[in-house]
DNA sequence: AGACTGAGTTCGGAATCCGAACTCAGTAGT
DNA sequence: ACTACTGAGTTCGGATTCCGAACTCAGTCT
């Protein structure tokens, strides 16, 4: 199974995800958009979540307002303070928070919470697919363009 | 749309990404990871690929085969060397891979390779989208939830 | 013998990270 | 009007991690 042979002759990804590991790959900015996902807006309350130390967050959070992850916005004057939301692309980051809980749920072993990602409506474990809006199907990583040959899943 | 509601008061979902980040969470695992998926075994040859410090890159394998993404086979005796090899749960990876590819795709701003991934018999842009096995549909992150089999919500 | 290979180790210096304490503007309580 | 408190940061010294460059070690090739 899997995404190998898409991967393989397609040197040009490479770019692709280092430069979203640029911007979102070091150990705190993944747990700090996932914050952002469950509301989390305050500096003290990211830092308290997290554990995170202040200076490194400081640093942290400008740099992913730069990248446009987050928005630094005013919400009080009197004494001027602000919050950091989630951008529209902060919140696309959500299916690859999701697939690192659905790896967890699967693959890691010492597992200490055991939860599992469902299906909202009926209950149902979800899977992860790729969709292909005109032909209104899913498919697997070897229908990825560039793939070849022998697959076996 | 969006996995806010989701992830809101999942507290226990923290658990399951946290450990996932610690095992691939920094700046080399994953790339390290999809230098496998691209068919990368030797040593040496991740150093080249990578650029990363050899001392780095050791400390990294061993943890990486620790957590069972990596498996370290010998291919060879007389002069005994070893090799790097993806396991199953480093292959599952994949889709978090995949996902952030995408998201560079779509809102990476100084985006210097434009790779597209796309269903290969078709030519469509490819979205990725949850699978519900037994409503036989896809649906997007809002209507995903998590459970535990401690906890009922 | 001498050069080469591949998988590492050993080093010292540079960059990051950490926690704890501090700043600064304004607000609330007495 | 004095003190305490809040929230968003800075500043600090020490600890950890990272880096590149050079070295090791077994075996092989010429």
């Amino acid at each position: 199974m899997y995404v190998r042979q898409v991967m393989e002759n397609a040197r040009h990804t490479e770019t692709a995800i280092e430069e979203t590991l640029r911007v979102v790959g070091d150990r705190w900015s993944i747990l700090l958009v996932r914050a952002g996902l469950r509301g989390i807006r305050r500096f003290d309350d990211f830092c308290d979540d997290l554990g995170i130390a202040r200076p490194v967050l400081t640093e942290r959070l400008r740099r992913l307002v730069k990248f446009g992850i987050f928005e630094r916005r005013k919400y009080q004057d009197k004494p001027v303070r602000y919050e950091y939301r989630l951008t529209e692309a902060g919140l696309a980051l959500s299916p690859a928070l999701v697939a690192l809980v659905r790896w967890s749920e699967e693959y890691s072993q010492e597992l200490s919470s055991d939860v599992t990602l469902v299906h909202a409506p009926c209950g149902t474990e979800l899977e992860q697919a790729f969709w292909c809006r005109s032909c209104q199907s899913t498919f697997g990583p070897s229908a990825v363009k560039g793939v070849t040959s022998r697959i076996d899943w």
